[in-house]
DNA sequence: TATCTTTATTTGACTAGTCAAGTGATCGGC
DNA sequence: GCCGATCACTTGACTAGTCAAATAAAGATA
């Protein structure tokens, strides 16, 4: 027993590259008071607001009650407005969230753009991509079944 | 504003992979009555025991008080015991870690090989281990820095 | 030998997420 | 026009992690 196929290789190095970018990606917005997470959310409700929370949480894949969560820390802090309408409740930004967006936008873009380029060419990246994207999709369709 | 990059459309399905394919193998083990995180950590200390705490949270790239955590809820569950030396806790895993390691191993193994099988050749596999690699050791150094 | 520094681990207060059970509204059937 | 199903969201109890401050045991210094 015990051998690693490639598959579980691959799996390794994605889960250590998502959680190791995640610190580094912290630590890069943590001089705006916003942390990563919250940053990504604000960046889809600013693209695609007003929706309503489940549609939401079906865009970044998270639970319900996970939105339901990190929307309250949002409020908390004043960047978004819930707007009940029967039984939805319509998210937006607030001025002060479009204002925290558009501040923290191009900052976060560009450091994780060099990221990338500092390692590999436009032509891997374009490459990794593409392979990242077949597997992220096929993991998806599986995970709605 | 409000335009991506190629960096920033890696990242996201990155994301979004690392998040449902956890959501998936979490499914998966299950029936075992154990978590996918658990699972990696007791497969490290299967790996490499007898290694002390800081060894381990280096290897997993995880923190201090992470591992602290972690290993209270394993030893908890009897999967785990950690010897006093010294200043250093040495970790292993007890007979019923070592039971429970090798009755999800191979089970474990299948399950992210055929996610990989599924939708990419070898060749395409290869190829997308090799650009992981290079990006997550990119990260890795950076964030030692 | 008494104190000061370093190393290993723990803990408190948090973010971020899960699942499952609970709360309300609105809507379809009779 | 009431009654149960369904939809949108919240909440309780948890895992998994962070950072920073606290603790404890060596080891070095003076």
């Amino acid at each position: 027993m015990r051998k690693n196929t490639l598959a579980s290789l691959i799996w390794v190095r994605m889960t250590r590259f998502t959680h190791q970018s995640a610190l580094l990606s912290n630590d890069n917005v943590k001089k705006y008071d916003i942390t990563a997470a919250q940053f990504d959310v604000l960046n889809q409700i600013g693209t695609y607001q007003p929706l309503s929370q489940s549609e939401l949480a079906d865009k970044i894949t998270i639970s319900a009650g996970g939105i339901s969560r990190m929307l309250g820390r949002l409020e908390r802090e004043g960047y978004i407005k819930r707007n009940v309408e029967w039984k939805t409740k319509w998210i937006s930004l607030t001025e002060k969230g479009q204002e925290k967006l558009e501040e923290v936008f191009e900052h976060q873009l560009d450091f994780q753009t060099s990221l990338m380029d500092e390692c590999l060419t436009k032509a891997e990246q374009k490459e990794l991509y593409a392979l990242v994207t077949k597997v992220q999709k096929h993991t998806e369709k599986k995970l709605n079944t």
